[in-house]
DNA sequence: TAGCTCATGTAAGCGGTTACATGATTGC
DNA sequence: GCAATCATGTAACCGCTTACATGAGCTA
């Protein structure tokens, strides 16, 4: 048996669904791109690389099931050298995730932009901010329509992915007041007026 | 003088940057470090490196500035067609930000993990982004000690790099909000009880 | 027969991290 | 003398995206 080296991130996501049943590629995709990828994103060549990567070190097997009527599939298990690196990964610390937000970016840099242009794509953003804290707001109301009170639910699975499926409602319902704060802000200030400004020695932190 | 090719994220920060004034690679780091890595990580290495990348694509100049008893620094300057990718990024629309946050995904999981130890997780993340949460509210204080009320400030990059820092806070205490309530909720639920669940088919969406 | 769902891959290349590597000056 | 700050890079590697590539079966 390989060796397990280091695994990447992704492998935790693809072992924790494969640890609850066998799966072939595309059903881990089609579980992956509706609850997972909307806090951690991943491309489908991808997943069905990184599967028979993790095969060859050894935390996956697969084998060929022949269906009627269908394509065969590759069905993958979880090995017990994957369950343990499953295990190990939830038990240690996590870091801060490094974030990346091209919006904050472009906005960190909007004095250099006329200021109805930097307040019109902040009202855009922020709608679709909106549109997305919508849409899982009604996900939350549809499983609990189909499973009771989820703080309840004896589904371990389902409690977890409850509380997550929460941080995506307030993370972009956040997100969206944010937005149109800052939209407001723009707007009111307008256009420069007054002193020159003195940006050259501008940082956010002393 | 080099087609300007296809700029990558990072560019456009230091683009931004230099927009404001020449600066050597090492000052670039500093004001980098103590403001945009906030909201766009990257590490002192891929800095260096893409500067001179960027000199290459004619993005930016730069000149050895000797100095009086210091090392010797690289300036760089922005050029018109560094300026023009930069106005153009600025006015094109930002696609929403790809989310990789490891605390949500080992959350996903924690069905596998003693309730006890993923509560205690949950607890010891929300302690750190509650204290990041008041960083931020502390540099926002001192800058108001400093420039008097941000909303009204005539420096536009000051004012911009205060909507952002906004940004921050809110999404800290957001995230320490929910670490919180999530904790709490993984105890008020405690230990498995009655039937088993059925992991099987569990998927966020429906 | 056209489009959808099911089903699985490969290849090139880039954006980014980690580790390695060096050296001057200032202040305690 | 030692640590901190100033100052700049290179090399290996990998995680990930984008684009390319294929094909069967089901339904309107």
């Amino acid at each position: 048996m390989p060796r397990a080296s280091v695994p990447n991130p992704l492998h935790h996501a693809l072992l924790g669904l494969v640890s609850r049943r066998p799966l072939s590629g595309y059903e881990i995709l089609k579980r992956f791109s509706r609850s997972i990828v909307f806090f951690w994103s991943a491309q489908r060549s991808q997943i069905y690389a990184e599967l028979k990567r993790m095969e060859r070190l050894g935390l996956l097997t697969s084998r060929l099931a022949v269906q009627g009527g269908r394509p065969t599939k590759r069905a993958y298990a979880i090995t017990p050298a994957g369950r343990a690196v499953l295990r190990t990964w939830l038990d240690r610390p996590t870091p801060l995730p490094p974030i990346k937000d091209p919006l904050l970016l472009r906005t960190f840099f909007a004095d250099l932009l006329p200021p109805e242009r930097a307040a019109e794509y902040l009202r855009d953003h922020g709608e679709a901010h909106a549109r997305l804290a919508g849409e899982f707001e009604e996900i939350s109301r549809q499983l609990e329509r189909r499973h009771g009170p989820l703080a309840a639910t004896d589904d371990r699975a389902l409690f977890f992915g409850w509380l997550v499926l929460e941080h995506g409602i307030r993370y972009e319902r956040m997100y969206a007041d944010w937005c149109r704060w800052a939209a407001g802000e723009v707007k009111r200030r307008g256009r420069p007026r007054g002193v020159a400004p003195s940006p050259a020695d501008f940082v956010i932190t002393s």
